[in-house]
DNA sequence: ACATTACGTCAGCTTTGTTGACATTCCAAG
DNA sequence: CTTGGAATGTCAACAAAGCTGACGTAATGT
């Protein structure tokens, strides 16, 4: 451990460093969202979807508020959404049962089998990156972007862990 | 359908933490781009026009054509905010000298301005969340973020620095 | 009873991406 | 010296995905 940076050696923090940070962000970005992009464009589906797709599949039975909260998006932009992926029977909205006014979500089959396929595509990429830099570096990948979010968005990114018992 | 986990154990490669490492990419990323998004909001830019603006002042005189590699768009998209920020004085287009069909792209002062306005802000994020990590795990982030990009942006990526001397 | 919440939808607008077609300018090779 | 191709720009049309505002309905809570 050499952060004992009484001496103030914060090269890390000069900011030639932390423009070099910006731009990994916007290339590292670029790539992540690559394969399931692909995989995308052969469909009438776009990043929206995926992300939806994702955040169901994370937690079944989630309600239309919580994944608006979630995704940053207005209920107009996700209705649109969700609208097709239901017309396409890959998602099913069920009244809740406790407060009728909810709609639970939840995959069928054909939209588990789509989410599979996107989440492998980007696992995939996602285990050799970190398969190439190590555990400890990933470690530290977790450690900065999670300082990196928003109070919030930290927040609902240790919830949706919490809520899957 | 495990990977052996034969010496090692490659916990940090499971599907969950897979998972887990492709949500904190999702929402850091939300919260790398919100402080500029705010200051682009009060005028009439975009987050392409904040993507223009930074590498333009990364490369001074940079030609339309490699900013299209580095951007990854189209020409016409890109031109669109060319076009909107030459025409309020934020960047100069000049004729190249030895070869004459390029345009070398340089902010103008105005321009160099409201770049270093965004870049402050989103340095100001990133050095707070280096600052909170601490020097190891932002050398382990570098390392899982050039691991995650596709080869020809890792070249670019570093391309960048090299063509600054 | 009444206000609020959750959801859906219509209409219209903006940003940012896409194709395709075509003109201009200019370097370089035949 | 002509011509092919590269670099740039522009027009038109379109699509994805965000936004605001307005309105309706049903269920809930006070």
């Amino acid at each position: 451990m050499s952060d004992m940076q009484s001496g103030e050696n914060l090269l890390f923090l000069t900011d030639e460093q932390l423009r070099q940070g910006i731009e990994a962000m916007f290339f590292a970005y670029r790539g992540f969202t690559a394969d399931p992009d692909r995989i995308l464009a052969t469909m009438a589906y776009g990043r929206a979807h995926h992300r939806a797709i994702h955040f169901i599949a994370r937690s079944p039975g989630t309600t239309v508020n919580n994944l608006l909260g979630i995704l940053g998006v207005t209920k107009q932009s996700l209705n649109r959404v969700l609208r097709t992926l239901i017309a396409d029977g890959l998602v099913e909205s069920r009244v809740g049962s406790s407060d009728k006014r909810e709609r639970h979500l939840h995959l069928t089959e054909e939209g588990a089998a789509l989410e599979r396929k996107l989440s492998d595509a980007q696992r995939a990429r996602m285990r050799a990156a970190y398969r190439a830099a190590g555990p400890e570096a990933v470690a530290g990948f977790r450690q900065v972007l999670e300082a990196m979010m928003d109070p919030e968005m930290r927040r609902k990114y240790h919830a949706i862990r919490e809520a899957e018992s």
